[in-house]
DNA sequence: CCCATATTTCAATGATTATCGAATTATGAG
DNA sequence: CTCATAATTCGATAATCATTGAAATATGGG
């Protein structure tokens, strides 16, 4: 994992409607949440939600796929178990104490830690 | 934890700068690295380190301590483990899916999930 | 006390980010 | 085709953040 890509994430999220997101879709699961109940669901405008949800896109944390004419939005816990990866690479010099973290993890998902 | 606890410890992750100086931190363990250590290693001028590190303290991701003429900063775990703990919550609707993040916990470190 | 080292604070500048109404694009129903 | 709904893009503005040299503040040695 990229060092752009990690700043991307953590920057994607240290926001708080883009990490009330977040959390909301941790909860809601692989079934997600659609664009207009996110906004509805933390009271913001449906453009500035938009504006949010192409951050955390782009940042990889959550997909997107459209259904009829809402957008559906979801979680990437894959993404984010090689997020925590790697802030915590050769955690104390090298010695065994990363976890696994499997809340649903996702086809594809590595956990490599360079 | 507090959301704007949590948003503050991202926002001090996302940054190119203050990031290396995490890892690097995380990799030292509890011995820590000393401000000027800090800077020579990533090539960045003491002022902007010293503004930095600043940073990570503020989010309380780091510890400092003074030896000497140093100030010496170190990685604090717990921290690291309540933030992941927070973005996980309730993952999935709250079935039961979050590890343990023991590299080194803190004394006083709790993982609640509120 | 005087000097060198280690770090932080200050201040000014440039760059990025958040916000949100209005306009635009896409989809589906009748 | 026309209308209503769902979402995104645009554009302008305000706010926050990163950078760095210079000055200020500790600390320790002689």
């Amino acid at each position: 994992m990229e060092s752009a890509t990690v700043i991307r994430a953590l920057g994607a999220l240290a926001q708080e409607h883009r990490l009330a997101v977040f959390r909301l879709l941790v909860q809601a699961g692989p079934d997600g949440m659609a664009a207009g109940a996110l906004a509805e669901a933390l009271g913001v405008p449906a453009s500035s939600m938009s504006f949010h949800l192409a951050q955390l896109a782009h940042a990889g944390l959550v997909a997107q796929r459209r259904v009829s004419r809402s957008i559906i939005y979801s979680a990437d816990y894959g993404a984010m178990n090689r997020l925590i990866a790697y802030l915590m690479a050769n955690c104390c010099g090298g010695t065994a104490c990363l976890p696994e973290l499997d809340c649903l993890s996702v086809a594809g998902d590595d956990r490599s830690v360079a």
